[in-house]
DNA sequence: GTCCAGGGAATCA
DNA sequence: TGATTCCATGGA
């Protein structure tokens, strides 16, 4: 593969931390010069800002990077208009997207994002980046980029043979078997990826991915969001985001006690059709100042 | 030793 | 339906 570049001039809305550690994606890496290096599909590329420059450099499958860029980084998108109108909402909404002002929601795999957050529950997220780590060295594809080994995330079809005892000695714990059997489901086609990506039904999309093993409530609407599959109506609630929206809007003595639903109502009534953006902004917020 | 992590599934009321 | 409990693992 040839290496290619690619730079991309007075961007708005493009952070790399921001993008990076908002907890959507597990394969970046910060480097020693601030710049991130990570691997989608079987691209691997490095990417560092300066001043008003992006600078993309690494390798890609098809030959065109600059292409794999703006679909991945969803650069197409007016991202500055989706922060005005959520910035209206009140004065919280605004002092978390001033915080996250550099997030954008990445183009992932569907099949990958299904995977990573299965692997996501109960977890943290170093332990989940390492883990999939594992998982794509012991499974994926080797991909060489300046004299260092990246590894591909492995198809469901490169898993068809992995036992769950091996899925156990990569450190998956408990979510050995859930691994296994929704490898599983999916290759025996009981949940058709290419036609969940053609649905327009978000609930009919939905309980597909519930009927998935390890695909709970929280984990589907991760797919949803951070996936190809892009519904940003979607609300995933985890500890971070029930601590977030009972500390600015539901103010219980006891915030473990707020249920799902109270949670959900207050979001699609506050934000909307762009809940999961909102939700990003606040969560990414919430769990940087601690 | 104890608690917690981007929860889900089984079980029980 | 809604609440409890268990589930591996590793770091704080």
């Amino acid at each position: 593969m040839k290496e290619e570049k690619c730079i991309l001039k007075d961007q708005k809305s493009f952070k790399l931390k921001d993008i990076f550690e908002c907890g959507q994606c597990f394969r970046w890496n910060e480097q020693e010069d601030g710049s991130y290096t990570g691997i989608w599909k079987e691209n691997v590329v490095n990417v560092k800002q300066k001043n008003n420059e992006i600078i993309f450099e690494g390798v890609t499958k098809s030959g065109d990077l600059e292409k794999e860029i703006k679909e991945y980084f969803d650069i197409e998108r007016d991202y500055e208009a989706i922060k005005i109108k959520l910035g209206k909402i009140d004065d919280n909404m605004k002092k978390s997207i001033e915080y996250g002002e550099g997030i954008r929601i990445l183009n992932q795999d569907l099949w990958e994002t299904i995977i990573s957050f299965i692997i996501s529950a109960n977890n943290n997220i170093p332990r989940i980046k390492g883990i999939i780590e594992r998982i794509s060295k012991a499974y994926g594809k080797e991909i060489k980029y300046k004299e260092k080994s990246y590894y591909t995330f492995p198809t469901a079809e490169e898993l068809k043979d992995v036992t769950v005892e091996e899925f156990r000695k990569l450190g998956l714990g408990f979510r050995d078997i859930r691994l296994y059997e929704t490898t599983h489901m999916i290759l025996e086609n009981k949940v058709n990826l290419e036609e969940l990506q053609k649905n327009p039904n978000t609930q009919e999309v939905r309980e597909k991915l519930l009927s998935l093993s390890g695909v709970g409530p929280k984990v589907a609407d991760c797919i949803l969001l951070f996936s190809t599959l892009k519904r940003f109506e979607v609300f995933p609630i985890d500890v971070w985001v029930r601590r977030v929206m009972n500390d600015l809007y539901i103010k219980e003595n006891d915030e473990t006690k707020v249920s799902k639903k109270k949670i959900e109502d207050l979001a699609n009534e506050k934000f909307g059709n762009l809940a999961g953006i909102a939700q990003q902004y606040l969560f990414y917020w919430r769990r940087e100042i601690g």
